[in-house]
DNA sequence: CTATTGCGGACATTTAGCATCCGGATTATA
DNA sequence: TATAATCCGGATGCTAAATGTCCGCAATAG
């Protein structure tokens, strides 16, 4: 049960890019630069945000990548659903239909229960990634952050935005 | 996101156990050969059971495993702990302290929002798991199968345990 | 004593994640 | 129109983890 860095590389990309004014955004090598990651893995992270119409891409120069809706439009869920898909992580293979015991007409109409709690879980956890948005992130971080750190993004920003 | 097929295996496994009176048990071939699986990779699983403190091992002829508390206080989540461990499936790797506008002095006392916010989305599915034990889905198995299936597995074990 | 069974380690195979690079397409700008 | 910046998709290689087997050792019932 491991998520890929890929989720968090991206979630991070994706907060700092909440941040920015509206329709605006940056190139993926900005966005690597900024956590120090490496830049042709996170534009390939990039392209699957794209993809899963987390963000837009803007091609050619002076292009980069934005986020597709308001920040209060996009959960973490997203993220991971770009990032990773849809599939549940416990995947029933439907042994209880394997073995000396299988009745020949079917006991498979019900579900699973196993696997019934396993969805059930998950669903859990996709609800808690649902609720919260980027714009959450993006203002926590924002706030719990020193003055220091705040003028430090501003400036390099401007520099990467000029 | 994905969830190795060994708690599958012993979750189906567990369940069969503890459909038994308290105290018996099966070895790791019978309960391989019940759902078809594996008997050498499904030994393996059973011993991380039991190093989790989930079954009981019981050496020599005629021993096997058993559930080590009754089926009610055993949940899900106690073989999802056993079979893959406790770690957490998102791993924060903290790369909000690296990059060009990290300041000097620690902005990091405060925990990272995204961090924080993938963890609580755990618990939440931790406690769904820890909700569900092995009694419940024992249970509902035996009531949803077939009067066929339940006579079969009857048979089956009554050879097993002789 | 022997057959059965669990235990742990070594090993091989397969799959998934991590990471890079390239050629092609698109577009702003000089 | 030429150039540089940028995204896109595919090909490729490397590493780590999951999958699966096997063996020798220890324990135990008969």
């Amino acid at each position: 049960m491991k998520m890929t860095e890929g989720v968090e590389w991206t979630a991070h990309a994706c907060a700092l890019l909440a941040a920015l004014p509206p329709g605006i955004g940056l190139p993926a090598n900005a966005l690597a630069e900024f956590h120090a990651l490496a830049p042709a893995y996170m534009a390939k992270h990039m392209q699957a945000l794209a993809r899963g119409g987390v963000v837009e891409s803007v091609r050619g120069a002076g292009g980069g990548y934005r986020l597709a809706r308001p920040a209060t439009d996009i959960s973490l869920w997203d993220i991971v659903e770009a990032i990773e898909g849809a599939e549940p992580a416990f995947r029933c293979s439907e042994i209880r239909q394997q073995g000396p015991c299988v009745t020949p007409n079917g006991d498979f109409r019900k579900p699973c229960e196993i696997h019934s709690a396993f969805g059930k879980a998950e669903m859990a956890w996709r609800a808690h990634l649902k609720s919260v948005s980027l714009a959450d992130i993006a203002t926590e971080v924002t706030r719990k952050s020193s003055p220091q750190k705040r003028a430090a993004v501003t400036v390099w920003l401007q520099e990467k935005l000029a």
